[in-house]
DNA sequence: AGCTTTTCTTCACCACTCGTTCACAGTCGC
DNA sequence: GCGACTGTGAACGAGTGGTGAAGAAAAGCT
């Protein structure tokens, strides 16, 4: 919430945190709040992979209660909401043990999850 | 309250801040002191969702009372009187948790709220 | 002045969306 | 194979906004 860009945009993804807005190739995503402040902390972490009590604490402001599993929820929306508006696109990564990555990327036809290495 | 033109217009709809005026295809809207406030300070913040705090603020002059509906209500109002005249446009677009975004938009046949905004 | 009309504000009720949790299925690592 | 982790679909309550109406306040009119 400090200085973030009043805009940034991952390829055809767009994010406006000052106005609340995200857009896919010119099309606005219909994002709820927590949605769009889940989607917009991966995006500030491009890269990198960030546990889930990070991102919980950095959208809900509270401490992440052990077995909750809010955040895994909220990322599989995220996820089908990108999807349906970019099928093409992949952008948030599962890293088993450790939590979530956003990083954009095409999938080749027929790909599912092979692990890239872009770090 | 700054530099506003003298006239601008979202597609069929047209505003004179100065005079007062609204008028759509031609036709002037018979809007009140208050409805014709919103609708200029939405139409000021084309495209972006402005909370309504700030629509409170700008058009009443002083800060929005937790629990004070008033703003939807007049958004309403303009909802009905912008629809009278121009039943096919959608201008006042609802994001849930956010505010409101001005943000005009020809509704196809049947349809009731996904028109998409070219940002 | 009195009366009528318009405007402004508030209220209550309803519908819908969102946030959260649960249960179960599928995956991953050992 | 087994246990731990994650994906997925559904359900529920809570929160949010839409809507109609009533009353107060202001403005217009005779």
């Amino acid at each position: 919430m400090s200085q973030l860009p009043s805009a940034f945009s991952f390829g055809p993804l767009e994010l406006r945190p000052n106005e609340g807005l995200a857009s896919a190739s010119g099309v606005a995503l219909h994002l709820s709040v927590r949605e769009f402040g889940l989607l917009v902390e991966l995006a500030r972490n491009d890269g990198r992979i960030v546990r889930r009590e990070e991102l919980y604490e950095a959208v809900w402001g509270e401490p992440l209660r052990p077995g909750d599993r809010t955040v895994d929820v909220y990322v599989r929306r995220l996820r089908v909401k990108l999807a349906q508006t970019l099928p093409a696109w992949s952008f948030i990564h599962t890293h088993v043990g450790f939590g979530y990555r956003f990083a954009p990327a095409l999938q080749s036809a027929g790909e599912s999850g092979a692990a890239q290495s872009a770090l």
